[in-house]
DNA sequence: GCCGTTTTCGGCCCGACTGTTTTCAGTCG
C-alpha cells in the first residue's frame, strides 16, 4: 500500500464523514492526515505506531486506521461509511457547486445516488422543488455534470506522472533486464493526461502477465502478448506495448504522439519514398529498415532534427526542425529563483526559514515569500501592518546568510475594480508585488479585462500570478482578453507568471507561447504552499518547454542581482 | 480527531459570493 493509496482512502472517509454531517474538525483532521501521508517522504505503511504518531497531525486514532489500512488493504471505520451512503455517491461531491449538504439532501429526500440519477433529477424539475433550491440552482448543477462529462476520463498531468511511475517501478522489478518508458500525453507534458502509456523493449513476454497482476489493477480491459489494459485505481486507464529492441525508438515515436505531429512526419516519409510505423522506418521500394531503434534517427532520416516531445504538437515544429531552428528548451535546472510561495503567516503550512531551506536544498538562489493580503480573508491575508511586520522577518531571516536569498514580496489580490488590495506605501516597501485575481470570476469578458489592465498599470505590481484562473479539470479561466493582457503586461515591463501548481498550470502552453512571441516576459514559479511545493516547479518547466521558452526567456533563470534589475520596479516603463 | 511554555478540555483561519430567502444556508477557497 502506497502513500497515495492510504490517502485516498483517509480522503474518502473525510469526504463521506462531510456528507453525514459529522465534526467539521474531525473531517479537517482526516483531510490534514490524508495530505500528510501523501507528502510524507517515507512509506508510511512501514512504520510502527510510534513512528506514524511521531508526525504532526497522526494521532492516536488516525496512526490506527493508517496501520490498518497499510495491513488490510482498507480500513472498518471506511466499510462502514460505505455501507450507509452508496459509494458513487462521492461523484456528486466532486461537482462544482455541489457541497456535503446538498448531496445528503438529494440523496435524503430524492434517493439520489449517481450522477445519472441526478441529471434525470435535474431534468425532471425535482430539484428546483427541494427546499433552498430553485432553478437557476439546478441549471448550476446542469452545467457542472456537463464540465465533468467534458473532463471525465482525464487526470492532471501530476497525478498521472505518479501513478506511471509507480507502475514503472513495478514493472521495472519484474523484467530488470527491459527497458520501461512512459510515452502518450504525459512525455508530451500535456498539463492533463487520458490514459497512461507505456512501452516496454526487450521484456520477455510473461511481463504482460505481470502488468495485469499490478495491486492496484481494479479490471484486465485487454491481455496479450504485446498489448495489455488495465483499469486501475485512481480511475486511470494504463495501456503496456511490448516491442523488440530494434523498434524502440519507432514505438517511442508512434505511442508519444500527437497524433497530428505523427500524420505530418508520416506524410513526410512517404514523401521521401519511406513508410513509417511503429515497427520502424522503412524504404517502400524494397521494403528494408532504414531506421528504428533510436527516435533519432528516424528523424534524421527524415531530414529533420529531434523533435522535443512535448512540442509535437504540429505547431511548426516539424518546419522548424527541418530548418535546424527549434529552440534549446528550459530545463527546470535553469531556474534560479522562485517568485511565488506562501508560508504559516497566512495559508501555508510552513515559516519562512523552512521554506527558504527547503527552497535551497530544491537547487534554488533565491526566493520570494509573496503571502496573501487581506481579501482573502479564508487564508487570514495580511493586512498593511501584518505585510510590513511580515516582510521585517522575511529580509531577517535573509540577513542570516542560510545560502539562499529571500525577497520580501506580497500575493496581492486584484479587487473587482482592478484596485489593489493594499495601500500604495505598503507596496512600495515591499521588494516584489504578485497581483492575482481570488474571487469575482463572473464578471462579464471586458469588465475582467479592464480589471486586470488597471492592476498592470499599477505601478508596483511586477508580477501578474495565475493570470486566467482556470482550474484543471474543474473551471474553466475566467473570460479575458489574455492577449490584450500580455501587451499591456509588455508595455508595462510587469512579468507575466507560469504558475507551476499541478491543477492551475496558468499560463497555459499556448498563452505562455504568445506571451514570449510579442515579448513580455516571463516567471516559472511553483506557488507553494509547504516545503514541499518546490517540486511543482517541473510542471510550471513543462508548461514553459510547450511553449517553446528558452532559459533566457523566463526571468528567473538570471542570477539573483541580474534578477533583481529586471524587476518592474527597477526599470522603467517600455512604450 | 488533534493538540497543549494559558492545557487533558476546549479550541480548531473565516469572508465573499450565490441563490435562496426576507435573514440565511451552502459552497468555495
Amino acid at each position: 500500500m502506497d502513500n497515495g493509496a492510504i490517502a485516498r482512502i483517509l480522503r474518502e472517509i473525510a469526504d463521506l464523514l462531510e456528507i453525514k454531517g459529522e465534526n467539521p474538525f474531525k473531517i479537517r483532521a482526516y483531510r490534514n492526515g490524508a495530505d500528510i501521508i501523501s507528502n510524507h517522504p517515507h512509506e508510511s505503511a512501514l512504520l510502527d505506531d510510534t513512528g506514524l504518531r511521531e508526525i504532526p497531525g497522526i494521532g492516536k486514532d488516525l496512526a490506527a486506521r493508517i496501520r490498518e489500512i497499510a495491513q488490510t488493504g482498507d480500513a472498518a471505520f471506511h466499510r462502514e461509511l460505505i455501507a450507509e451512503f452508496p459509494p458513487t455517491i462521492l461523484d456528486l461531491l466532486h461537482l462544482q457547486g455541489v457541497g456535503p449538504k446538498t448531496v445528503a439532501t438529494l440523496y435524503r429526500d430524492l434517493g439520489i445516488r449517481t450522477l445519472e440519477d441526478l441529471e434525470q433529477a435535474c431534468r425532471d424539475g425535482r430539484i428546483r422543488a427541494l427546499k433552498g433550491m430553485g432553478a437557476k440552482k439546478e441549471a448550476l448543477i446542469l452545467k457542472a455534470l456537463d464540465e465533468r462529462r467534458r473532463f471525465a476520463g482525464r487526470h492532471l498531468l501530476s497525478h498521472a506522472y505518479e501513478a506511471s511511475a509507480a507502475l514503472q517501478t513495478f514493472l521495472r522489478e519484474r523484467a530488470p533486464g527491459a527497458v520501461i518508458e512512459a510515452v502518450g500525453s504525459l512525455r508530451r507534458g500535456c498539463d492533463t493526461c487520458g490514459d497512461l502509456d507505456l512501452l516496454a523493449t526487450g521484456a520477455p513476454a510473461s511481463l504482460m502477465d505481470r502488468f495485469v497482476e499490478y495491486p492496484l489493477v481494479e479490471r484486465v480491459l485487454g491481455h496479450g502478448d504485446t498489448k495489455s489494459c488495465i483499469l486501475i485505481q485512481g480511475g486511470f486507464q494504463a495501456d503496456l506495448r511490448l516491442v523488440a529492441p530494434e523498434s524502440r525508438g519507432a514505438a517511442m515515436q508512434y505511442f508519444t504522439g500527437s497524433k497530428a505531429h505523427n500524420i505530418a512526419l508520416r506524410d513526410r516519409a512517404i514523401g521521401l519514398g519511406f513508410k513509417l510505423n511503429e515497427y520502424g522506418l522503412f524504404r517502400i521500394d524494397d521494403d528494408r529498415r532504414v531506421a528504428g531503434e533510436r527516435e533519432e534517427d528516424i528523424y534524421d532520416a527524415l531530414g529533420v532534427d529531434w523533435v522535443p516531445p512535448e512540442l509535437r504538437e504540429m505547431r511548426g515544429e516539424i518546419e522548424a526542425a527541418a530548418a535546424h531552428a527549434l529552440p534549446r528548451l528550459i530545463d527546470r535546472a535553469d531556474l534560479r529563483g522562485d517568485l511565488h510561495m506562501h508560508t504559516t503567516e497566512t495559508d501555508g503550512k510552513d515559516d519562512i526559514r523552512t521554506m527558504a531551506l527547503a527552497a535551497r536544498d530544491a537547487g534554488l538562489e533565491y526566493i520570494a515569500i509573496t503571502d496573501h493580503s487581506q481579501s482573502l480573508a479564508m487564508a487570514n491575508g495580511l493586512d498593511e501592518r501584518r505585510a510590513l511586520a511580515h516582510a521585517a522577518r522575511i529580509r531577517a531571516v535573509d540577513a542570516e546568510g542560510i545560502g539562499i536569498r529571500l525577497l520580501a514580496g506580497i500575493e496581492c489580490d486584484i479587487k473587482p475594480d482592478g484596485s489593489l488590495d493594499l495601500a500604495d506605501d505598503c507596496l512600495a516597501a515591499l521588494d516584489i508585488v504578485v497581483a492575482s485575481v481570488h474571487s469575482g470570476f463572473n464578471q462579464e469578458r471586458q469588465a475582467m479585462t479592464d480589471r486586470v489592465l488597471r492592476a498592470i498599470e499599477h505601478p508596483h505590481v511586477d508580477i501578474l500570478g495565475h493570470p486566467t484562473g482556470r482550474m484543471l479539470l474543474k473551471r474553466q479561466a475566467y473570460p479575458i482578453d489574455v492577449e490584450a493582457v500580455i501587451d499591456a503586461a509588455r508595455r508595462q515591463g510587469v512579468a507575466v507568471e507560469i504558475n507551476s501548481q499541478p491543477h492551475r498550470l496558468d499560463l497555459h502552453d499556448v498563452h505562455a507561447r504568445l506571451a514570449h512571441d510579442r515579448g513580455a516576459s516571463l516567471v516559472i514559479s511553483s506557488d507553494s504552499h509547504s516545503r514541499h511545493g518546490f517540486g511543482y516547479l517541473r510542471w510550471g518547466t513543462a508548461v514553459g518547454r510547450r511553449a517553446w521558452l528558452q532559459a533566457g526567456d523566463v526571468l528567473n533563470t538570471r542570477p539573483f542581482d541580474e534578477f533583481r534589475a529586471s524587476l518592474r520596479r527597477h526599470r522603467r516603463p517600455r512604450s
